[in-house]
DNA sequence: ATAAACTATAACGTAACGTCAATGTCAATA
DNA sequence: TATTGACATTGACGTTACGTTATAGTTTAT
């Protein structure tokens, strides 16, 4: 029995312009051609569109479902179990979208300020990041991975509370921080009372016992070098990065 | 302060393609740009950049964000809601799919006539959806829809135990739909011996209390009209759809 | 003035098809 | 037999969110 493109497309369930697809890939070719262009499929093709099926739904893509039936013996089981890893990552990844998304919703239906909360969120997510690029080798030496993962998981799972607190302390330190730069000298009592809420700020970040004083100047450097963090202290007050660093600089060294 | 492309791209993080392509879908507009058309930014664009990303976090999508920001009393909340019960489906999805990935290594690993497993699972895929398709209208007003998601469980949550054991019964029914073809009688002994074996692998599929002589002559007509069907059977022997057709129709009024 | 660094638009590539459009073929009917 | 309707073909664009060249104009630094 033959079956034309159509008639295998309905039987399997799929569609026509599939099964041209897949001939274009040399996933699955027809049996034959006619003389007049016309795609003819026989059992043996009816079989292996079972078994491409069958891979699809276990969510394989087709290179790889191709890869799969080509190789008759290449490790059918460790493809799988590799595909098993990918899909159990992209699992965790929902995971963690649904909790925010929750969390998000929450706010939103707080309605509280969300688009400070917002900016927090994004800058959140530069300290996340650049905790781990600048300071994780360095801190991974110093206090082994453990120390690094809890500062991170930490700041991931920071409880509703815990952000209108630093999202407080964040607010004052800003609001002090200006008024010091329009002030500008570095050691008066304003400029080193932000210094101090800088410290706070910090350590909430920081696993326990890893705060010292040449790391939270090597961070009032860091402000001053990366792009990221100085947008986010210029936007306080002009020059107030570099004010930071300086009046940082003398609260060290007390 | 304002930041050209690449400034901006660095500051958040994001390429400077993007920029230019959140331009083009006009999700995040230059503040202006210069006689010679390079894209200029200022701090307004900034936060907004901030804002989209926020929710890139989140997995919607650009035209979603689109929508969130534009329309801003647009009901967030309930945009979010959606997004999270799409988030939801799609864990579920790969939740299903994990187990049947785990579910396909232990037989690949067991090595078990993979194939002809593969070709039960196709099967049964469609005996699912043919189930739901042909009967579930009707079968839900005569028992209601637990019955017939109860079906559907139990045939999405069969063991490898229960996989043997009818695949086992099948390839008697077909081993003897195929004799009693040749021979040729649907009144036969034989005949109505793979009947019974139709009835018994029926029965397996259906809700308790569901089966009726009726239905059971209805499925095989169904078999004769239905090209997947049809397929299965014409692959056991010629003319056995409709032999089986017949054979059923004798049983059912005996 | 010239090189280095930056910016612009344009266009192709990605995965797996859906959806036309223009055109050719087959079986059955008037 | 000519026509009609169903079915087939290739080709090409659209989908998502950019990455990646390629080519050409602009700004900045030396």
């Amino acid at each position: 029995m033959e079956y034309s493109i159509n008639k295998l497309a309905k039987l399997s369930g799929v569609s026509s312009r599939t099964l041209r697809y897949y001939d274009e890939i040399g996933l699955l070719k027809p049996l034959r051609v006619s003389a007049t262009k016309y795609r003819l499929y026989g059992q043996k093709e009816v079989d292996k569109l079972q078994q491409i099926l069958f891979y699809k739904e276990l969510g394989v893509e087709l290179l790889g479902i191709k890869k799969l039936l080509e190789e008759k013996e290449f490790n059918v089981a460790g493809a799988l179990k590799k595909h098993l890893s990918s899909l159990e990552e992209k699992k965790k990844q929902i995971e963690i979208l649904i909790k925010n998304v929750n969390k998000t919703i929450l706010s939103v239906e707080g309605d509280l300020e969300m688009s400070n909360k917002e900016k927090f969120e994004g800058f959140k997510k530069t300290m996340i990041e650049n905790n781990e690029k600048q300071y994780g080798e360095e801190i991974r030496k110093k206090y082994g991975d453990k120390a690094v993962n809890a500062s991170n998981k930490k700041i991931g799972d920071m409880t509703e509370e815990q952000y209108s607190r630093i999202e407080k302390l964040e607010i004052e330190l800003n609001a002090k921080l200006k008024e010091a730069t329009t002030i500008g000298d570095p050691g008066s009592a304003i400029a080193q009372e932000v210094c101090e809420l800088h410290k706070q700020w910090l350590t909430f970040y920081w696993p326990k016992g890893t705060y010292t004083n040449e790391a939270h100047c090597s961070i009032a450097q860091m402000y001053c070098d990366d792009e990221r963090f100085k947008a986010y202290y210029e936007n306080i007050a002009p020059n107030s990065t570099e004010f930071l660093k300086n009046a940082i600089n003398i609260y060290c060294k007390k």
